[in-house]
DNA sequence: GCCATTAATCGAGAGGCTTTCGGTTTAGTA
DNA sequence: TACTAAACCGAAAGCCTCTCGATTAATGGC
């Protein structure tokens, strides 16, 4: 067949088509991914170099609107807050690709310029350096989970019954599947908060004692 | 060949067999695992379903060890510590079968019965209901990324240099990857439950607070 | 305007994976 | 002793990712 006159495909339209095929059945491959394009499947690997890249495509696809909204005066929690919920909020979109990009590494520059702003705002708070980083990984952590939690049909472990006495009274007063996943979602982004003011506090106070020490021998 | 004398497998011996491949090469498939066993692909399922079941025979595994240490007087958030410690504790045995392990549903009994622990210990907080169910899923999550992070060879996000100043600074404070994992576990863990104090402590006062009207509109 | 280079497609296929199936020999049982 | 079930094997079906050579079209230097 040759070189058509006109391009068949692109970049964009690949990536397109694969977060349609994720949407619709929470995985995609290249042979589903030519059939849905009408092409053949190693043209595709003209315009995206392999299934790792068109991945971290994906995440980009995910995350497209929304990187605005900074609100420079708030506390910063709020921002820590607002920061979260638009991580999430992108997963909320297409909640099966959750499990695709877990635990591959983040490159795309919208969701760095997220972490940015989730970095600013814990050193606003009085974090340092490794402590900023350990935070970050709860927050990641938690954002992740929460995604997961969204693309899981339901509850992550499904107790046998009677053993579990706590834990069946806790599931039988659970809301179903996808207002339980808001629910915690909410309850977690608030206790998560709830800690990280609490261990900021420590650190003012630490660092107020330090300071009165150190005035207190320099006179 | 036919059936030999002595049977060659036994369901411990795949599981094990798996658990090694998992250690030394992240991941395990019938013919490494055959390769490695000495005998024919087909053979393994005459011992194990499918690679679904033997996945979930990995968790098991993992964490044999060390389900007891109860000290039932403690206060919920020393119990609720020693449980997430003890879950992460398998998992920092076998780090790079995390991936494997992070979207599938848990039947494991052990696994299940640190659940059940943690469930009692919020009850005892006095969490109630869906609110039990939204603080097992952030310990969960939370427990899940901690353990992804011991896989992951190097920090999750990969900032392109000069865009992320603030995600910048943090990382070059951040310490090399075993024991950043390891800070930042610390650290997440002492936030969550800083942050759970906080929220259990609002119930307490709500409930009293409540206690009071009614005690007020009762006499 | 000509011609070498580069770009976009295709088909074929190599090599990986999970799972199934039929054949063969042995173990347990009635 | 004869029959069923268990434990192995080899072969192969049907997925997957990725590569390679062939074919044709656009592009750019001369």
């Amino acid at each position: 067949m040759g070189r058509p006159k006109a391009p068949l495909l692109s970049r964009e339209q690949v990536v397109a088509a694969a977060l349609e095929l994720v949407d619709a059945e929470g995985d995609f491959s290249f042979p589903k991914l030519a059939k849905s394009l009408g092409v053949s499947q190693s043209s595709i690997y003209h315009h995206v170099s392999g299934r790792a890249e068109l991945v971290e495509m994906l995440r980009g696809a995910a995350f497209r609107a929304g990187d605005d909204s900074p609100s420079p005066n708030a506390p910063w929690h709020e921002k820590l807050r607002d920061a979260i919920r638009l991580y999430r909020a992108g997963f909320a979109q297409h909640p099966r690709l959750a499990p695709l990009l877990a635990s591959t590494t983040v490159e795309n520059p919208h969701i760095l310029g997220m972490y940015e702003g989730i970095a600013a705002a814990l050193a606003e708070a009085g974090f340092r350096g490794p402590d900023i980083v350990s935070a970050i990984g709860l927050v990641d952590s938690f954002a992740i989970g929460a995604a997961l939690d969204l693309s899981a049909p339901d509850v992550p472990w499904r107790p046998s019954r009677g053993s579990y006495p706590a834990l069946e009274e806790a599931l039988a007063q659970a809301a179903p599947p996808v207002q339980r996943a808001e629910a915690a979602f909410e309850f977690g982004l608030e206790t998560l908060i709830a800690g990280l003011r609490a261990r900021a506090q420590q650190i003012e106070q630490a660092g107020r004692i330090t300071q009165k020490a150190e005035a207190g021998t320099n006179p």
